[in-house]
DNA sequence: GGGTATACATAATTTTGTTATGTATATAAA
DNA sequence: TTTATATACATAACAAAATTATGTATACCC
């Protein structure tokens, strides 16, 4: 799996936001999932995204449950209550920062 | 001067459009150009500025010439022909990472 | 004389990725 | 049957790119 250099910084919010929609989910759905909503565009390497759910979860942001499928554990992530409240946070800081950066790069038209 | 953790990456493609846009311009100035168009909402650090600078020189994208202004030494950078080039395909890259991103966190809403 | 602004630079450290490696099961192809 | 691919987790070594801290120096205002 490869990546781009723009993503750092924004993996948390994404992983965030997916289980905002999605209340459960697994690290391996996680990267089928962004692999699918982007088109193949970005593809999330292992070596970031199981220290980035360790870290959300050592944080308190989610917590997890273990599930045997196939002979093959799963680990489940969902959102803690204050895992809610740093989804907003964080769409809150993307947002802006999305925003600032089109302005920046003159990719949304000014107003005349 | 703080910064936002999601400026990474895309310092450089800011520094290069801004130089698109300007021809010329020193370090101080596009610290203060960002602080301006963002409404103080993204602030360059110098100890991230001056080293992404000497990089895109040392890679062959910009140029530079020093000026004295008021007894104060000014070193400005310009664009070479490679990094018009550049700034370009950065522009390229940053356009579908944002696209990417608005998808993933659902900032955009989709075609119903 | 002290604080703020202008103007550069770099070293130490931290954050956050990539790359590589390891373990293990399931399944389809050769 | 063994080999490749997919599923599923994890972590260590390394690199990139920031932050934070520090340093030098001038100008200007109070």
């Amino acid at each position: 799996m490869s990546t781009n250099p723009l993503l750092k910084g924004t993996l948390q919010t994404i992983i965030l936001k997916l289980l905002e929609d999605n209340a459960e989910m697994y690290g391996y759905e996680i990267t089928q999932k962004v692999k699918e909503v982007t088109a193949g565009e970005i593809m999330l390497t292992e070596g970031a995204l199981y220290p980035a759910l360790h870290k959300l979860e050592a944080d308190g942001f989610l917590e997890t449950f273990t599930q045997v499928v196939d002979n093959r554990v799963r680990k489940y992530y969902r959102l803690t209550e204050e895992g809610g409240k740093e989804v907003t946070s964080k769409l809150d800081e993307a947002r802006s920062f999305i925003d600032q950066l089109q302005a920046l790069l003159n990719l949304k038209p000014a107003i005349k």
